[in-house]
DNA sequence: TTGAAAGCGCTAACAG
DNA sequence: CTGTTAGCGCTTTCAA
């Protein structure tokens, strides 16, 4: 008797009166059946309410029909539209998308990554938070692919998706120092961070090509929340030197500018790297380092998948372009 | 001889010199296994770098560890934060998530409902697009709970975790009346969809209370996207007797609507449900319907796995409270 | 074209 | 405390 009140092959054949290998002919449309048996089990099947159990097949056959994601924070917006972009290709090439988020935790990230495995996903794509992964590489050696998204991994062969990081953020200050700025604030999270650090090279490498310096009195480092870039702002505008113009080097932080310059109505250029909802709404001129995230997530999948079906060729680092957009300036 | 070149706890036991079962026993940190013992299948799990098949744990023990959420629309950010949720919950709860996103697709919707069932999921979160669900009648009734999100599901004993859409909408609209506006436009989605219909309510509700009648010139539905919105905006403020006061029944159409509003700098209030990101940094003051995203997620998660734990009782419907906050208003 | 037997990797049930 | 046996539901292999 079975435990689980759920049909099973054997139960269609038995009704149907047929082999269990022809019931799974037929569940998986092979050809060289009979139609007349075809139409039997058909019946059985509808009859019995019969569902094929996926877990057993892949056990059986080795398919793998599952990607796994591991964003590093899935309260980021920015992540959860490269999660919708994965989700979307997944569907479309008819996998599974178990999605995690790591919370920036190297540990946590290692637990999911490892979990997932367990689960026999078929390919990972993670957002890394952890500074070694070697500890994926005897999953990538048996043949789970890992590519790495936003953020470039280390310790295993893995291709990587990441944004032009720099040069995006090289464009936004060369367009403030050409419209004259000489006192560029610059807003930024951690410097562990690998995209802080490219941005921050970006910026260094404008300042350079403009043959001008920048002033490390205005490059605030460890901004992690809108708040921490509000409080900053607020204190480099009533510095007694204060800038006459902000680089914020993603969305929360730039965003945490505005709550300090439009209240105050203070007169400063503003540029930031990342688009965000209403950004075309604002009262002011913005200048934005923008690109196409669901690209980002849709390039990482299809890679993933096209390593799966080809595990041969070296490993390759892909860079999504950005492009600078004028946004506000709406009244 | 194995195809994979993944080690299985035969292989562990032969390294081990111990049998199958205590292998199980040490790897699923059962009690009473002699403390040398756990130290030599230890060891040779390092050694091979053996990891549980968690597929095949599953097929055999019958516990299901992954749940299934389907979102009607993965791009829209509402349900990337519901998303977030109930990742977040599943993880503390030792859950794999599996996502996908029906796009409003109600067929898409069954075949993604049915693939997970078929993947053994031990429930299912979904947004429903279908009008009817019996297609799940069978699963629910095998055991696989079912929790409807945001809007009611049909034709199956399922949980159902909505907004107060109603109460939300009539506390708007009620503030827009009590100062003293008559002329109200109301900006809709499709009547068809479930919380379009409720807001709508709501709306007639307050115009009520206040005995005064809805102008139905001032109704317009079928309203999609912003560009939808923002059309319709203009049309209303064109027209021989413009509204005084503009209601957004969700975020998408609130912000089509200041698109227009904005930049024409029109002498209209505004109201809208469902808050943005940016909304506080809006010029002007607005007045929207704001919930707690994270515990509608959260509540439907936990509403889930209590159903797993305890699938007897009869199926609620929890509905999430609003409240109406005051934004913008920056410069 | 159809079917019988074996076994994917693991846990349950029962001995010892 | 440890091991043996069976079998989850399916696909693979090979024979008819």
């Amino acid at each position: 008797m079975r435990k689980t009140g759920r049909p099973t092959m054997i139960d269609v054949a038995a009704d149907a009166g047929v082999s269990l290998k022809t019931v799974s002919r037929v569940v998986n449309g092979e050809s060289g059946v009979d139609p007349a048996m075809i139409e039997r089990v058909r019946a059985s099947v509808a009859r019995l309410g019969y569902h094929r159990n996926s877990l057993a097949a892949s056990l059986r056959s080795g398919n793998r029909d599952t990607i796994g994601f591991i964003a590093a924070d899935l309260s980021n917006t920015f992540y959860m539209a490269v999660a919708a972009a994965v989700s979307q290709v997944a569907t479309r090439e008819r996998m599974h998308v178990v999605m995690a988020s790591s919370e920036e935790d190297a540990d946590l990230e290692r637990t999911l990554a490892l979990d997932m495995c367990q689960r026999q996903v078929g390919g990972l794509i993670v957002v890394p938070t952890a500074a070694d992964h070697s500890y994926l590489a005897r999953e990538v050696e048996l043949g789970t692919p890992v590519v790495f998204l936003d953020r470039p991994g280390s310790g295993i062969p893995a291709d990587a998706i990441l944004l032009d990081n720099r040069g995006g953020a090289r464009d936004a200050v060369a367009e403030l120092l050409a419209a004259g700025h000489r006192r560029i604030a610059v807003l930024l999270d951690a410097p562990s961070i690998y995209t802080m650090a490219e941005r921050r090279e970006g910026v260094r490498d404008a300042f350079a090509a403009a043959g001008r310096a920048l002033d490390p009195a205005l490059v605030v480092e460890g901004l992690h929340t809108p708040a921490d870039a509000r409080d900053a702002m607020e204190r480099l505008l009533d510095s007694a030197d204060p800038p006459t113009a902000v680089f914020g080097t993603n969305n929360r932080l730039t965003i945490g500018a505005l709550e300090t310059i439009l209240p105050r109505g203070a007169d400063v250029a503003i540029a930031g790297f990342d688009d965000f909802e209403l950004s075309r709404l604002l009262p002011r001129r913005i200048r934005l380092v923008d690109y196409d995230v669901a690209d980002l997530g849709a390039r990482a999948t299809e890679t993933l998948l096209a390593r799966g079906a080809d595990p041969a060729t070296g490993s390759h680092t892909q860079l999504v372009p950005t492009r600078l957009v004028d946004r506000g300036g709406v009244r």
